[in-house]
DNA sequence: TAGCTCGTTGGACAA
DNA sequence: TTTGTCCAACGAGCT
């Protein structure tokens, strides 16, 4: 395209942000840029809760990128084709992305580089999703890791490559390809009501996402180590959704927390520690695919689990109306924020992959349709890490009691009265609001009795235990 | 290679 | 109330 040189499409992924974007400094150093969002339904079946958040964070990059005079193109369908369309339509000379890890992802990847190579168009792929790519970790004997501590021995002294900076020229087309508008995509339709409570908790876009690190550094890493499992406290950097959508880069995260450990602020070194366990999530994803639908140990797949989604007692977890105080105010939690507290994530599972005895894959399930900071391999690691077969080493009868949990971790029921009305006089805003979150046909009031507990914790343990012995 | 050490996050019970 | 010990015994990764 004459003199400002080639024009390029950023094909934008997962890394919704202009700050260390390898994708983007690639397209920009070659000339006019044109910022491209494909949403391909067929190829990436995302939850209600990820679709809404999606949409929050493609309207704060088209506003950053408004900013800068360029604009965010969407388009709806299969990626290959959208971008081959593009190509045509614009006289772009070269396609830009960031990588993904997953299988779906890995193969679109594949048969777009090919594709585009083959009509002769420039098609680079680049990383920038984590602190290290997950073909470059290896062991000693050259497998890769199954074992998180010998993973982050290997990968913490290398440190990280540095971020980029926002590229200092961003070129416009000489004429831009029409978009869709993004209010037609209806997003949020899934959410239905609880589109507008979890507006009220959250908060999407590269700029917010430098907020919450800025104030994580200034008030919160001192203390991040004793504090992060204290679930009434805000005591984490509360970054998980702004990471999963790409507002912002790992590296810059891990760049920010080594400057500030240079500059004297302590309790940096466990934080950028939780950065390392998302990278072996993807390096675990990467290595053994099947992680995301099966037991990642076969060993497992005679264990008696149910995987009955629709029952009664499964309607209960997803309510928070299982009679067990820590369980019900987490599951709240996640119908109001989207979220849920780390610990919290590990009880609530607890209870159901052992306690209840429900397959990992229901929870897991439902998490993927809740959680506005879903990410595939965070996802699937995490439940099977609870439910034991998964890669870790926790011996099986490490089975979390609710109640001791939640007098540990919340000793003075703050986290609980936050989520639960039912016999409080004046509920907090954030009980209500999970009557508003969740369908009016869910039949739920917070003026109802606290239920008995679904399954007892003494039986339930005994049970999972009684299970996990006899399986063959 | 064989042996050694260690493994994110716990619970129950006894002293 | 706090602290120590056992639970049952695998397998990853290193030396």
């Amino acid at each position: 395209m004459s003199e400002t040189g080639t024009t390029s499409l950023w094909w934008i992924r997962r890394d919704l942000r202009l700050m260390d974007n390898a994708a983007l400094s690639a397209a920009a150093a070659r000339g006019p840029v044109i910022p491209v969002f494909v949403h391909d339904e067929r190829s990436e079946a995302l939850g209600a809760a990820p679709l809404w958040r999606l949409e929050q964070s493609l309207r704060a990059l088209a506003a950053d990128l408004e900013a800068r005079g360029l604009r965010l193109v969407l388009r709806r369908g299969d990626a290959l084709e959208v971008l081959r369309a593009l190509v045509a339509e614009t006289g772009a000379g070269a396609v830009h992305w960031g990588r993904l890890y997953d299988p779906a992802s890995r193969r679109i990847d594949a048969s777009v580089k090919a594709a585009l190579r083959d009509e002769g168009v420039t098609a680079e792929s680049h990383a920038g999703l984590l602190l290290h790519e997950p073909m470059t970790v290896k062991t000693k004997l050259g497998d890769y890791y199954k074992v998180f501590s010998p993973f982050w021995r290997a990968i913490e002294p290398l440190g990280v490559a540095p971020p980029l900076p926002v590229p200092e020229r961003l070129t416009a087309p000489a004429a831009w390809p029409v978009s869709d508008d993004l209010a037609d995509w209806s997003l949020s339709g899934a959410m239905r009501r609880g589109a507008a409570v979890l507006a009220r908790h959250s908060s999407a876009g590269e700029a917010a996402a430098w907020g919450k690190m800025t104030l994580f550094v200034e008030e919160r890493a001192s203390s991040y180590k004793a504090a992060r499992d204290m679930v009434a406290t805000a005591g984490t950097s509360d970054l998980s959704d702004n990471l999963a959508y790409g507002e912002i880069s790992p590296r810059s995260i891990w760049a920010t927390g080594q400057a500030a450990t240079g500059a004297g602020v302590r309790g940096l070194e466990p934080f950028l520690r939780q950065i390392g366990w998302r990278d072996f999530a993807h390096h675990l994803m990467y290595h053994t695919p099947h992680m995301l639908e099966d037991n990642w140990r076969e060993g497992w797949d005679s264990f008696p689990w149910s995987e009955e989604a629709e029952d009664a007692k499964v309607q209960a977890w997803k309510y928070g109306r299982t009679g067990v105080d820590f369980v019900d105010a987490a599951m709240r939690e996640l119908w109001v924020t989207g979220k849920m507290h780390n610990r919290a994530r590990m009880v609530v599972a607890s209870y159901l992959t052992k306690h209840m005895m429900v397959h990992w894959r229901v929870g897991e399930r439902w998490f993927a349709d809740q959680l506005i900071d879903f990410d595939p391999a965070n996802n699937a690691m995490g439940w099977q890490w609870v439910a034991g077969s998964g890669p870790d080493a926790a011996p099986y009868f490490r089975v979390f009691n609710p109640d001791t949990q939640l007098q540990k971790f919340d000793p003075e029921r703050r986290y609980f009265r936050r989520w639960i009305a039912e016999g409080q006089r004046d509920a907090p805003e954030t009980a209500l609001d999970f009557y508003e979150a969740i369908p009016k046909s869910a039949g739920l009031s917070p003026k109802a009795i606290r239920p008995q507990p679904i399954v007892g914790l003494k039986e339930g343990r005994e049970r999972a235990l009684a299970a996990y012995s006899a399986r063959s």
